[in-house]
RNA sequence: GCGGGUAUGGCGGAAUUGGCAGACGCGCCAGAUUUAGGAUCUGGUAUCUCCGAUGUGCAGGUUCAAGUCCUGUUACCCGCACCA
């Protein structure tokens, strides 16, 4: 047999397969169906990445099992095109956006073809089309109808460099999630999507679904629902009561003072009334200079100032306590002003250490001299309270006291904000939105969509941050829809994130020119089996995705309610260095130059064999040539074929265990222990020095969703009959995965002495009886008393004694 | 600080969930083939004081039996972070 042609090879059957469209999904099939999901890639300029070969070939291996063992497989990709990378180099370049996005769909296109992955390219969707973003632009008014899109002025956080307002999301941190450089805080109007009415049904939603738990975690702690109670407390020199959240109610008798955010509005309010506000001032200019990193960095060092002239009144004890500012209390969570009970919360401590404010236990169990106590304990100093041993039946009954008397209530907070949803950026979704003199905000007519994205010469953002469409009069200038008035469009544009919002809907049903998609094709696709992503996309993109689809639920345009039943993530590649790999460090790995070199179905195998799929590993040239040999290995299988229809006597069990661990592995993304169990198997067929055709067979169909391209090739030289993805997966037969007999270790007091050969299914009595005859054993049993015996059957004996 | 995770040969990693630690691959050593290199094939490869013992970050514990379970502890990684 000549040496195999890789090159050749591959390219035949690449070409086979698109002719043949051999991956299309059908629509209305009677067969099971399986939509497996991975996140469709940005279409960056620089090309693909290793980390996206390993992203897909998880998904595309289940697929390509599944296929064969008979589903009605979707595996769809497409291009999440919007986005500044692209906008950013148009600016560079003066190429337009939309050239240079067809320019870099077309190259990942190839490249992905290159590989062998068995998408479905009849599917292939791009967020920058006008029939995709059409969709995107229905779902926005529909949410704007159901009062979920909403502008509001408030501060908002603002990237000086990339002069563009971010989410909290895209500035973690108080960084610009794209160019890094500090945010700072800017008043805007700007456009949310209310997300926040949706946390409860988001929490909810994950009890029905299979994610990792760790993915379900990070997603629980980014709504971060808690729970507690508003306490209103009077001030004595104002008619004005100030409002704060608290998850400790009970501990109400332990407040010595309280805190307000530097931002808080009841101190613009009463300013001429704070005898100090020179000084409140003077702080507030300064929080308002400090970046987000000193803000976080200096953690333990409180700053404040006291608001002389105000007093508050404790509503459960009647006792005058000061109020403070400082930045250590957000404006953005809960009423931007707390009580604060420095027994019990480090932060609360700290301050009133500083300040040289009262401390007073009201839960035992701590040393309060030294350090705050956050554990529960026996309540003290606290009237009604004394006496209750544990936080729930103190907190319940603080929260009646608190009704009864009318002081409070019992309330629920959230971490999660909505969502700013607008950029002031040209490669995007126009928002569908009119702002007319009389009528207000209007939406464009569904029949008006899409509101198409005109062209434009300079796509330079505005000073101030205005979006490049806000230059191009025939644009912005229109009639109300309404009242048919001379009126301005919205010029702002959606967020990278709306278009992948909903893509999945999409691809099952792409080319729908009357709805995102047809409920019948819904109801069949959906939802998602699997979905294979990456783990920095699980808060943000999964959770404004879940929002999105909860709502089409909501208003019945999709028939479930949660979009993806199951969630995996993949771990990095990492640079031969063993670290992350990027540009900047010269460590990343071209998939095409691989592919030259080694061939596709080299590369997929290595990824997968690599480590753990669900762990970071660092890329090694020479461990992939180790796959380069295990693919040569297996075409040089065909040497050494024979005749026979069945499998021969000494692979009997070999051929069913591993067809059982490739089965099994591949459904539990155990990708390297599936291959090394086929490296295993490949050993002991060389070690034999034969295969028999049946044998081969059913190996090339186990090894096929690895390596598609040589295992078609050897199906077809074989001549097994019609086309390898014709074929069905093989079966196991459980009881043919026993060999005859077993080896079993023989141990005395947990050491191993002997190894003896055994039938699977003997029992203890036989076993032991020849383990006795052994002359090692009876020596080292001899003089001495037999504790114990014990044999576990198939595994292990072991002989106690003493 | 909170939440999640990881720790096993020279390296990447296995271990049926309490039952032979180191599968499989890389690397390395030796041999075969080759003018040579590369490629390929065969054998070996945890450590040590090597007929026996030791060994899964560290210290204890449970068990006939622990990488796996329990208690404590250290280091590193990821996410969130003054969230009241």
């Amino acid at each position: 047999m000549a040496d195999y042609n890789f090159k050749q090879v591959e390219q035949k059957w690449q070409k086979i397969w698109e002719e043949n469209g051999t991956f299309r999904a059908v629509d209305g099939s009677d067969k099971e169906k399986f939509y497996a999901l991975v996140e469709f890639p940005y279409p960056s300029g620089a090309g693909m990445h290793v980390g996206h070969i390993k992203a897909y070939s998880g998904l595309e291996v289940v697929s390509r099992k599944r296929r064969l063992q008979g589903y009605n497989v979707l595996f769809p990709i497409g291009f999440d095109a919007y986005g500044l990378p692209t906008e950013n180099y148009a600016i560079k370049t003066g190429i337009h956006p939309r050239k240079v996005t067809d320019m870099n769909i077309e190259k990942f296109t190839s490249q992905l073809k290159r590989v062998g992955f068995s998408f479905d390219w009849d599917r292939v969707i791009d967020t920058t089309d006008e029939n995709y973003y059409k969709w995107t632009q229905w779902i926005f008014l529909k949410m704007f109808e159901h009062g979920l899109a909403f502008r509001d002025k408030t501060l908002v956080n603002y990237c000086p460099s990339c002069k563009v307002v971010l989410s909290n999301e895209d500035s973690q941190g108080g960084k610009c999630d794209i160019c890094h450089s500090d945010v700072v805080q800017k008043s805007k109007d700007v456009w949310y999507l209310r997300i926040t009415e949706y946390a409860d049904k988001l929490l909810e939603g994950l009890e029905e679904v299979d994610y990792l738990p760790n993915v379900k975690q990070q997603q629980i702690n980014w709504i971060g629902k808690s729970r507690g109670a508003f306490v209103n407390f009077k001030i004595n020199e104002v008619p004005e009561e100030l409002k704060i959240y608290t998850t400790r109610p009970d501990t109400l008798f332990g407040v010595t003072f309280m805190v307000m955010a530097p931002e808080h509005p009841l101190i613009d309010t009463y300013k001429e009334k704070i005898a100090n506000f020179a000084a409140v001032e003077e702080y507030r200019k300064e929080c308002a200079k400090k970046t987000e990193f000193e803000r976080t960095q200096l953690v333990k060092d409180k700053t404040g100032v006291k608001l002389e002239g105000f007093t508050a009144k404790n509503p459960v004890n009647g006792k005058d306590i000061p109020i403070y500012i400082s930045d250590y209390v957000m404006m953005g969570y809960g009423t931007g002003a707390i009580m604060a009970v420095p027994a019990h919360d480090g932060r609360d401590y700290d301050f009133a250490k500083k300040f040289g404010i009262d401390i007073i236990e009201v839960i035992e169990g701590g040393n309060i001299a030294e350090e705050a106590y956050t554990g529960d304990g026996k309540m003290v100093n606290s009237d009604f309270l004394n006496g209750f041993d544990n936080k729930k039946d103190s907190i319940a009954a603080m929260i009646e006291h608190l009704k009864k008397e009318g002081i409070g209530e019992e309330g629920v907070q959230y971490k999660m904000k909505d969502w700013a949803f607008n950029r002031q950026r040209y490669w995007g979704e126009p928002i569908p939105i009119v702002h007319c003199p009389h009528c207000g905000l209007v939406p464009v007519p569904y029949d008006e969509l899409p509101l198409k994205l005109p062209d434009v010469e300079n796509f330079e953002p505005g000073q101030d941050g205005e979006s490049p469409l806000a230059k191009i009069d025939s644009f912005v200038n229109c009639k109300c829809p309404k009242c048919g008035g001379a009126a301005k469009r919205e010029t702002d544009t959606m967020p990278q994130w709306a278009g992948s919002s909903w893509y999945f809907l999409r691809y099952i049903d792409p080319h729908n020119d009357k709805a995102l998609a047809d409920m019948d094709k819904l109801k069949y696709w959906g939802p998602v089996d699997w979905y294979n992503g990456g783990m920095e996309h699980v808060t943000r993109h999964m959770i404004y995705s879940r929002f999105w689809h909860r709502f089409l639920y909501d208003i019945g345009a999709v028939p479930f309610k949660e979009p993806y039943l199951k969630r995996t993530a993949q771990g990095l590649i990492l640079g031969p260095d063993g670290v992350k790999m990027s540009k900047s460090r010269g460590n990343v790995i071209d998939p095409n130059e691989v592919v030259d070199v080694y061939g596709a179905d080299v590369l997929r195998t290595y990824v997968l064999f690599m480590g753990d799929y669900e762990q970071a590993a660092p890329w090694s040239e020479s461990s992939m040539k180790g796959c380069k040999r295990f693919i040569d290995r297996l075409w040089k299988l065909q040497d050494i074929t024979v005749e026979g229809d069945n499998y021969s006597d000494d692979l009997m069990s070999a051929m069913h265990k591993t067809i059982k661990k490739v089965s099994e592995d591949i459904e539990a993304m155990k990708f390297n222990t599936a291959i090394a169990a086929v490296m295993a198997l490949l050993n002991q067929i060389y070690d034999k020095g034969a295969i028999t055709r049946a044998e081969l067979r059913d190996l090339i169909l186990i090894v096929n969703p690895f390596a598609p391209h040589i295992t078609e090739e050897i199906w077809e030289k074989q001549n097994f009959g019609g086309m390898l993805n014709e074929a069905a997966w093989p079966s196991y037969d459980e009881a043919k995965c026993v060999d005859a007999t077993i080896e079993i270790p023989v141990q005395v007091n947990g050491k191993i002495r002997e190894r003896i050969h055994v039938a699977p299914d003997a029992e203890q009595p036989e076993v032991l009886e020849r383990v006795h005859a052994l002359e090692k054993i009876a020596a080292e049993c001899a003089g001495k008393t037999i504790v114990k015996e014990i044999y576990v059957k198939g595994r292990i004996v072991n002989i106690v004694v003493k």
